[in-house]
DNA sequence: ACAAAAGTGTTTCTATTACACCCATGG
DNA sequence: CCATGGGTGTAATAGAAACACTTTTGT
């Protein structure tokens, strides 16, 4: 029964945790994603500090015990984009003794999806904080290209239950923006009938009268989610298979 | 940059963490899952101190600061179990700040997958612990039921990807055997003949000579996995969709 | 001989893929 | 008038679902 004092401690009562229990460090890093175009992008700063002064990281913060875990990952998304009511979503917690050198430190890892509109670039350049494609990000510090790879894993795996993709994309898209985010994160080619086809008879977007002639000279026309419709798809659970 | 410097200690040498950033309590909670019978079952223990003595709970365990957090969730099931190398996974971790009214505590919880064996089951009975089929669990302790649907609804849909299944059952097992489990975890029924062929296809069962006698006179065939071919399988990922 | 569970084949239908041509427009 | 990206229909194929009967054997 020794034993299982020691590795079973909802058996102790709570007035004995704090005493009997040593309590870490916890943080949080945030694997911010956007979209723009033809790929998906994360957003990193510069660590500023030796000894990994320079290298690339994911954005981050240590939980405050008066704190909610969630609300500190939103908090650090807030303070580096400006943005509020981001799509977040929890990915993994990072537990191991030696992943930062110098101190004992759990880190929960969140990713964010937003949606890279042209004020936020700037907003981002005050932090120093650069946008990378996917496919072309540098090395991070401590274990932060492991908390990337999984987070983009999850995303992959979680985006064809739950088409998150639209937190990516403007109010306003056309069919050919859709596609590329999907191509994106699938990292392979979507056949462009069948793929319009399926999102169609979703019955989830909203095809609009408006074109936009940015990329060609006979326009495409724009879509916007039925959210109503969307939302009941959600409810009841679907597959994205593409 | 005064925000930045609260929110994103990540610009903070490590040299100052300590002094800058305080520690919180982290445990582990395990949902502890076997197959008995036509029914997944979840493995609980009675909460032994006030004030919510008597009531049921997930076990779980202080994380150590000298301790990896996998590694603290492994050591609380082998403490309850016996067992070692048993396959676990972790499904999240909640810190919200009153989940346990007396102390601020973040838990990362974990499911783990054993097969239920006679000398297993006085095992967990010396720790008073009891199998519940997840259709019937009473009310648990803190959040602990909303760790637990957590786990199962994540189960649900891990398992479709690396049918985690073959964990939860014997060595050798019936066709009958396998559909039960999946039709436990999936909550519905699954049709005879197309479970049996579509599991088949797959190649990574070997049906030995061997009946398994015990729950028809004519008896059935006893399965077990290729391990190769499941590995090669697992690699290249596959659907295992019923 | 019959009850109880095991085991097996075929048809129907739906969903996915693969494929090629016309459209609209700005330059 | 032509180059560019946008947009659509159809046929072939594969996979999923639905279905009912035969087998074995202990009692």
């Amino acid at each position: 029964m020794n034993r299982i004092n020691n590795h079973l401690p909802n058996l102790v009562s709570p007035k004995v945790y704090h005493s009997a229990e040593q309590s870490i460090l916890h943080s949080v890093d945030c694997v911010i994603l956007g979209f723009q175009g033809t790929e998906l992008h994360v957003l990193l700063i510069r660590f500023p500090y030796d000894p990994f002064r320079g290298h690339w990281s994911l954005i981050g913060g240590f939980v405050k015990p008066e704190l909610n875990i969630d609300e500190a990952a939103r908090i650090t998304v807030e303070t580096m984009t400006g943005l509020s009511n981001v799509y977040m979503e929890q990915v993994h917690t990072f537990g191991d003794l030696d992943r930062v050198p110098s101190e004992r430190v759990i880190t929960t890892s969140y990713f964010a999806l937003i949606r890279i509109e042209p004020t936020l670039v700037s907003l981002t350049k005050t932090f120093d904080a650069t946008w990378f494609p996917v496919s072309k990000v540098p090395l991070l510090v401590y274990d932060h290209s492991f908390m990337l790879n999984k987070a983009l894993s999850d995303l992959r795996r979680k985006i064809r239950f739950q088409p998150m993709g639209f937190e990516l994309l403007p109010e306003k898209f056309t069919m050919t923006e859709l596609r590329n985010l999907y191509q994106s994160v699938f990292g392979r080619e979507l056949e462009k009938r069948n793929f319009t086809r399926k999102v169609m008879q979703m019955g989830i977007l909203k095809k609009l009268t408006e074109k936009d002639k940015a990329t060609s000279k006979k326009g495409s026309f724009l879509f916007c989610l039925n959210k109503k419709n969307y939302q009941v798809l959600l409810d009841k659970g679907f597959l994205f298979d593409m």
